[in-house]
DNA sequence: CGGGTGACTCAAA
DNA sequence: TTTTGAGCCACCC
């Protein structure tokens, strides 16, 4: 049936999801990437906001990075979920990340790309 | 089944 | 140049 119903959602996560954590468990340590660039990797490229949204699930996976996750211009859009306010920062400079004003310096340096470094 | 949301992205005015 | 609008796909109720 269609949807009605058994949820199966518990126990079993959306491979979707897996997907992004596992590419941003990949991010190398002092390297970011955008949401946009994972979403094109999984073969959803329209759909950077579902990374974003994968991201907010990321509730309870401490292996995800999503402080390393930012979006095209790397600007830490998402910063503001994060616990504290600078939080996110702390953690990416923690890397050697230069942030200044929630924007991440040298970003096309520091960019990873999974599309071309898997 | 249907509707609403969203940590994005691109394009046009 | 900056701002505004629409598109998109997957999750949740």
């Amino acid at each position: 049936m269609k949807k009605g119903n058994t949820n199966t959602n518990s126990g079993e996560e959306t491979n979707f999801f897996e997907r992004v954590y596992e590419v941003a468990r990949c991010i190398p340590h002092g390297r970011v990437t955008s949401y946009g660039a994972i979403a094109k990797y999984l073969g959803a490229a329209r759909s950077a906001r579902m990374v974003g949204w994968a991201m907010n699930a990321c509730d309870g996976r401490e292996d995800v990075p999503a402080h390393r996750v930012v979006n095209r211009k790397g600007v830490l859009t998402g910063k503001h979920h994060f616990e504290g306010t600078n939080l996110m920062q702390q953690l990416l400079e923690s890397e050697g990340v230069e942030v200044v004003d929630n924007q991440i310096q040298q970003f096309e340096n520091l960019f990873w790309d999974p599309t071309e470094e898997l």
